[in-house]
DNA sequence: CGTCGACTGAAAATTTCTTTTCATGACAGT
DNA sequence: ACTGTCATGAAAAGAAATTTTCAGTCGACG
């Protein structure tokens, strides 16, 4: 018996002509909105269908389903299918690196917290955060730990470019009150932390906002206790075939305020920018004589 | 009590702060592959999230449903809504995004990065690198550019965990004549250079050559100039829709790298890793009296 | 008109799912 | 160390769902 790699649906229609005058009822109820219609108890889909639930049993049989139970799990599969999206389907580009390389183990990983990330977060409180950081009145300041750190450099090197009043608070703690006590009403405090959690993360948080300034948080699906005092969070998915966690989804996070931000107020940032080139050139003009 | 029109998902984001190990343990497992991971029975979600039925029961209950079939209803509809609607059949992770979004821009132009550098990569150039860095009498050499740096610095970070004589140049080129006076013949330079190629990365390059190093370069596409003295060169894709680049596939191939060395040397691994435990241990001692 | 065979659903039997109860163990505060 | 509170799952009880049994109905055909 095999049912396996044709959908319910195929089954169902290359049985029709078996079906008698009750089962064809059913089927056609099922196939209307399939295959959501097939998603309650059987109770309910014969109901639906108006037929008993005996017809739906001798049906499903009938079609090469075990029973009940077995049918519904072939149409579960299928909506998953149907739902789960794109990025799922990887299978091409791993023709290079056989199944078990920790390239493609990695890369369904990533392609997981992707999704994942991105199902969870809400637009709004991205383009809320992009909106925030585009007001050039606020002042931001970066902070990240011992392995976000780099995360933290990375966004604030980029938003130096976009735009003035940006500060990267040192990964040494004890250099943190210089910075608050820097800090005015309205500047955003932009915080990574991930597991692992750092004390002093919350101590911080707390600290700048007894000065008045919006708390954003960048932490995993765990969430950080700094989370709690932050105006918005960004919970992203960080697990990895490793015993380490994957920054890769938050830097994508990253990159892409980066880009809102730098979209918002783009007539200002080229002016920037093509100052920014200047400078570069006359460096280089310094350097090249000597 | 008011359930309608919010998302399952969004009720249970809004209340994962009052739920319990166990229920956040389930509400991870529902979350994952949501909504059809909870189609199933209760005792089918209970088993995959790893916790009992009552659980599950008492979960529902808290998020304001009657019951496991009413939680079950609601989800059902979701579904429903999810899977007639065209658009979101297509993309079903960019339902909370407007197609137009830059999140989902960024998604697809990430995806296809990946898929493409993946493409392109050579399996064996990969394991060969990592052979490469495992080896622990060699030393390695990390340096980045002005955006670059910061994968360099994530890098070293991790791998300066994993083994020892790991070092971090200053993004300072000025610095580096002194770093290359400590190369030994074997040793390791690994460089990002992405484009804007910075002219004093050849420069070091052939100095660290002339040392007898080897090199590693992560460049792009079209490739640093310092990646043809590297013996290995990973180009990866970073186009963005954006004025900048993409760093994530980068990082993700550094992360995949990190995860085959620390895998190659596992047991040294974990002995640094303990120790490095202690220290911190140590270390948070000596602050809390403070 | 009668008989046969097949279809159908009511109802019973069975299985599975859902909810409740309760004992255990972890943990915070005294 | 003690005590109370809470979270948790094992197990029992209760409720549905699923399957089976079986009798009634209908149409085909002699």
């Amino acid at each position: 018996m095999t049912v396996a790699s044709k959908t319910v649906s195929d089954v169902i229609h290359s049985h029709l002509g078996v079906l008698t005058r009750a089962e064809k009822q059913l089927a056609e109820s099922l196939l209307d909105n399939y295959p959501v219609s097939g998603l309650g108890s059987i109770t309910t889909i014969a109901e639906n269908a108006g037929v008993s639930t005996p017809t739906v049993v001798r049906m499903v049989q009938k079609l090469g389903f075990k029973g009940y139970p077995d049918f519904q799990a072939h149409l579960h599969l299928e909506v998953e299918a149907t739902i789960s999206n794109p990025i799922a389907k990887h299978d091409r580009w791993a023709q290079n690196a056989p199944g078990t390389h920790i390239l493609n183990r990695f890369a369904d990983a990533i392609m997981g917290n992707l999704r994942q990330t991105l199902t969870d977060l809400d637009t709004a409180t991205f383009d809320s955060v992009a909106a925030l950081l585009s007001d050039r009145k606020r002042g931001l300041y970066f902070v990240g730990g011992r392995i976000t750190g780099a995360l933290a450099e990375y966004f604030f090197t980029h938003m130096q470019v976009i735009r003035p009043a940006t500060t990267l608070l040192s990964s040494n703690s004890s250099s943190w009150p210089q910075y608050v006590l820097n800090m005015n009403a309205g500047d955003i405090l932009i915080i990574f932390d991930i597991r692992r959690y750092e004390q002093e993360m919350v101590s911080l948080a707390t600290a700048a906002r007894k000065r008045g300034a919006e708390i954003v948080v960048f932490t995993d699906q765990w969430g950080s206790p700094a989370a709690k005092l932050a105006r918005y969070a960004f919970r992203v998915r960080i697990e990895a075939p490793s015993a380490w966690d994957s920054s890769v989804v938050t830097l994508f996070i990253v990159e892409a305020l980066i880009e809102a931000v730098q979209n918002s107020t783009w007539d200002e940032t080229k002016e920037r920018m093509k100052t920014l080139e200047g400078l570069f050139e006359q460096t280089r003009l310094f350097r090249k004589p000597g």
